[in-house]
DNA sequence: TATATAATTAGCTATACAGCTAATTATGTA
DNA sequence: TACATAATTAGCTGTATAGCTAATTATATA
């Protein structure tokens, strides 16, 4: 029961919520594409995968230095889960709005989406100078 | 989402999970007969209550002073909710305690258990004096 | 080897909520 | 009609947690 509610609990808050909905259409996503789907800062996307994958409903693997994260299919009882969630996520408006913004979210590189993350302009015009005037 | 969103907040407390598991095997409980699974105050079982109500999962009935307490077989996704945690609460250590917990409270008249929660006797000597000194 | 950077962890604050007791409500009974 | 009682609501307290920024870690690159 303690792995269930653990479940229960990790899918029991809006924003990890989101995050299950958007892994559900989307192999896989990037830590800094979640972070801006959800527009929250990284540091907390990062606590609330760490919840998600904890409760063993999605895995990631680290490639250099992006992580990227998935729903684990492996995770017991998955498949009743998504049956229950699946068509309530479909017909969901939040769901709608993330599905647009991930498309916008996909349509560029992670390259630029982290350099817009840092404030930059798609082509930085100065790189060390840390001043603007 | 909104209101699966509430369904998994409302099952994703371990005292409300245990309400919805042993209100799986009975076909109606007595608010007095939840409290005394829980073993918390009635106020706090109440409110439990409330929540489950609220999120859909959960009906109730009023028959005199008594309230009884069902799944509502009419909630959207109660389905595939069972199929989900239908076969994990079965194999719960929790849920095997309290199903041996309802088995005693369920033998003894609703009458009865209010009373021993009151701290009278099964068959009270005095009725109206307060004090016992 | 020094710097940059994606992600995580540490440390903090504000809010949500599970628990309690006391008060109230709704109902039955002497 | 006054009292008893099952349940709920109000009001409070302590704990859990979602959010933040800053510090740290792991990795890539100049």
């Amino acid at each position: 029961m303690d792995k269930t509610l653990l479940k229960l609990k990790a899918l029991a808050d809006r924003n990890r919520f989101r995050i299950f909905g958007a892994l559900t259409q989307y192999k896989e996503l990037c830590a800094c594409q979640i972070t801006e789907l959800l527009q929250v800062s990284g540091a907390t996307v990062s606590r609330h995968l760490g919840i998600l994958v904890t409760a063993g409903l999605v895995k990631s693997r680290k490639e250099s230095r992006w992580v990227y994260f998935a729903l684990d299919e492996g995770c017991d009882g998955i498949d009743n889960i998504l049956e229950w969630l699946l068509p309530r996520l479909h017909q969901s408006d939040q769901m709608q709005m993330d599905l647009e913004v991930l498309d916008g979210i996909m349509a560029v590189t992670k390259e630029d989406l982290c350099r817009q993350q840092r404030g930059e302009a798609c082509c930085p015009v100065q790189k060390k100078e840390k001043g603007d005037g």
